[in-house]
DNA sequence: TTGTTTATTCTTTTT
DNA sequence: GAATAAACAA
């Protein structure tokens, strides 16, 4: 088939299997390969890219190739100039919200935007929904923000406009919502900003009612591929159809049993429908596993086999049987994470690599243990995820006030930062800042900035001033092109944020001011990296990163990150912790069969992780919302045969734990063991008789109720109510109640 | 207007 | 338990 003119070919640098090969040259048209995990995706889609680039004579640019991260994008990018030798700068390749945001810096102009506008996050979002439902005078009981803000996601990930719902036959919840989208969209629109779900719909709506616009779009893109086909969601089908219509030339790869953002408006239906909409399309299914030993896919395959809503397709493995999956019992989270600190201590001991291992859960907050588990350890660990740096607060309000730089018209942000730090701008003066605002139809910081505006009545005039001054010169010094980390730096003094942290003293103002100078150095080594591009642009990628973006696999270091996260990885040991009803799945989802169904891909996705060995953990009882829960284990292990793992109950797994097979070197971990047997005796024998509502007389303050219980052991403590009405907190290891 | 305390809800999961 | 909102004092 290789044509014998094409020595070299990027097909003799691959090693891909008859259906691979198959789906990488096929010529045309519309193409679907369904991957299972593990079987090759990504490798596919490389090769395909290098294939159309090398052997078809596409030029890189003339490509457009959407992958779910950032990070999966440059590797792949990388990849493909390794096959190729061609430089692949041009390539249109990166996750729908960047490739969409490249489109419409370009064409922002005719949908009625200035190239520079802003990204909002999800923090800039709800704020501004929660403004608009205010304004429309909402009770924030019966019509939550959050919720708004989520419905609000749901039509635009639909491609639904507020306009298309003007008359719709609406409950009263619905009539409010669309209300509340329409004057969301109208807000956005006035501030030159976008939220995520905007990039992708903005983008469908210019190609859809710009016909010399797409038609330019089509030609440019000879090629679209989509990887993760089964997490795209309406509007993002709506684009892809859009680009590929003329041509049909695409190329998508999924695995609908790993669909887990329905959440988010992902729709199976886009990959299970894939050959209806695209008529004539040829399909492939990959089911060789070349990642886990059987016994991992027999048990992952079993887990995900009652879900009704999937197509056929079973993973099989050439590789050697393997361990049988272990699912351990444990006595409660802390028990947990104590347990598999000593596992994961005892397997570096024996000479695993920590980077082999990851931890998974499905909650972020089911982190904090196992991070204290690792330290204790001294076991270098990496979260990925969480809270990012992007999101801290000091860092926010760095970036409110570089985005008002690069978009005056921002009012999210600068209502972030009008009174941070505080220079006496209170509800008063800002309600008087917006009323001008809306009259002379400007921004805040427009209206600010206008010497000519008169403030009657308001004590924050001063600030005003300040704040005024500060910014024409950040505005000019902008304008002549300074260097962006040094306009950051006047700013963090003119405005006095730093002395205001240095004022505080505190360790955490110490950390605010570090991550500030790490924002500094980032900033300026990006500048120096990008001469050409903008402050705006630098806004734009940092807005648009992932956690998993920033993520790099290092030897030593163990992984732990939610399942979400885990997708498109792999690690030689896994754990998936927390494996119970109510967390996996969550009892959130409990009432919903749909919903049920992607909490059990959850549990797929996480096990198909795992090459060689894999443990699921669940415990009787666990920490949440600061009291203790009963556990079970989670439902979706009842429908797996038993033969197919080896459970582990607390009486065998102290057996295992007592072996006097311990390598030497594990005095330390011992020892802290021993430590946290002791912390729970403690916790059972000293302090376990205290409750909240009992009653108590204190050596000094009299009678008292205990209203609050929290902590462990020597770390419990109490808030005891007492007849004078204080409220003392107290540990409990060292209160004194008399007897009675 | 600011900073404190208290009450309430809250968490899934993320571009 | 933690973050946020409301309530309250200064």
């Amino acid at each position: 088939m290789i044509s014998p003119f094409a020595p070299a070919s990027v097909l003799s640098k691959v090693i891909l299997n008859n259906v691979q090969l198959e789906a990488v040259t096929h010529p045309e048209g519309p193409q679907l390969v369904f991957a299972g995990a593990g079987t090759g995706k990504t490798r596919v889609l490389t090769a395909k890219i290098a294939y159309l680039v090398e052997n078809k004579n596409i030029l890189p640019g003339h490509i457009f190739a959407a992958t779910f991260t950032n990070k999966a994008a440059r590797e792949m990018q990388r990849r493909v100039e390794d096959l190729t030798a061609i430089s692949c700068t041009g390539l249109w390749i990166g996750t729908f919200h960047s490739l969409c945001a490249r489109i419409l810096r370009r064409e922002a102009g005719a949908i009625g935007y200035t190239p520079s506008f802003s990204i909002f996050d999800a923090d800039d979002q709800l704020s501004l929904v929660k403004k608009t439902a205010k304004d429309l005078k909402l009770d924030e009981r019966t019509m939550p923000p959050r919720l708004l803000l989520h419905s609000i996601s749901k039509y635009k990930n639909a491609c639904i406009s507020p306009r298309e719902l003007e008359g719709k036959q609406a409950n009263f919840f619905e009539q409010e919502l669309i209300k509340v989208y329409s004057a969301y969209q109208k807000s956005l629109q006035r501030q030159q900003a976008m939220d995520f779900d905007d990039l992708i719909t903005n983008c469908v709506y210019l190609l859809r009612d710009n016909d010399e616009t797409l038609q330019r779009y089509q030609r440019l893109f000879k090629f679209v591929l989509v990887d993760e086909y089964q997490d795209t969601n309406r509007s993002q089908f709506y684009l892809v159809k859009l680009l590929a219509q003329a041509h049909r030339n695409i190329f998508v790869v999924g695995d609908d049993d790993q669909s887990i953002y329905g959440w988010r408006g992902a729709e199976v239906e886009n990959i299970l429908s894939f050959e209806k909409v695209f008529q004539g399309a040829k399909i492939f299914k990959l089911e060789q596993n070349y990642r886990s030993t059987q016994a991992i896919l027999n048990f992952a395959n079993a887990a995900i086999e009652p879900n009704n809503c999937r197509a056929a397709k079973r993973l099989w493995s050439s590789r050697e049987t393997g361990d049988r999956v272990v699912v351990m019992r444990y006595r409660d989270d802390r028990h947990e994470a104590d347990a598999i600190g000593d596992s994961i201590s005892r397997a570096i001991g024996g000479g695993v690599k920590g980077g082999d291992i990851a931890i998974l859960f499905r909650t972020n907050a089911q982190s904090r243990l196992f991070e204290e588990c690792l330290r204790k350890r001294r076991i270098p660990y990496v979260l990925v995820g969480g809270t990012g740096f992007y999101e801290r607060k000091e860092i926010k309000d760095c970036c409110a006030y570089l985005r008002l730089l690069v978009n005056p018209k921002d009012d999210v942000s600068c209502g972030r930062i009008l009174n941070v730090p505080s220079r006496g701008i209170g509800d008063k003066a800002r309600e008087i800042l917006v009323e001008q605002a809306g009259r002379t139809d400007r921004s805040i910081l427009e209206t600010l900035l206008d010497e000519r505006t008169e403030y009657t009545g308001i004590r924050g005039v001063k600030g005003i001033e300040d704040l005024r001054s500060v910014f024409s010169l950040l505005m000019e010094l902008n304008a002549r092109h300074e260097p962006p980390q040094e306009i950051l730096k006047e700013m963090l003094t003119l405005t006095g944020y730093l002395d205001m942290l240095e004022d505080e003293g505190s360790e955490e103002s110490a950390s605010r001011i570090e991550n500030i100078s790490e924002l500094t150095s980032a900033l300026a080594s990006w500048a120096q990296e990008n001469p050409e591009k903008g402050l705006a642009s630098f806004l734009e990628e940092i807005s648009l990163v992932s956690d998993i973006d920033k993520w790099n696999k290092s030897e030593d270091t163990v992984n732990c990150m939610t399942l979400h996260c885990a997708k498109g990885l792999e690690f030689k040991t896994v754990y998936i912790v927390g494996c119970e009803d109510g967390i996996l799945p969550s009892r959130q989802n409990f009432d919903d069969e749909a919903k049920i169904e992607e909490e059990r891909r959850l549990l797929y996705v996480g096990s198909t992780r795992a090459m060689e060995s894999l443990v699921i953990a669940w415990a009787d009882q666990r920490w949440r919302f600061g009291s203790i829960m009963p556990g079970a284990p989670s439902r979706f292990l009842r429908p797996i045969p038993v033969e197919l793992y080896h459970f582990s109950d607390l009486s065998a797994e102290v057996d295992i734990r007592e072996k006097p097979t311990r390598p030497a070197a594990r005095e330390p971990a011992a020892a802290i063991r021993r430590s946290s047997a002791a912390d729970f005796d403690d916790f059972s024998q000293e302090t376990v008789h205290y409750r909240v509502g009992q009653h108590v007389v204190h050596h000094l303050y009299g009678q008292g109720e205990i209203v609050n219980l929290s902590g462990f052991g020597v770390d419990m403590h109490m808030t005891v109510k007492f007849s004078d009405g204080s409220r003392r907190r107290m540990m409990a290891q060292f209160a004194k109640f008399e007897q009675g």
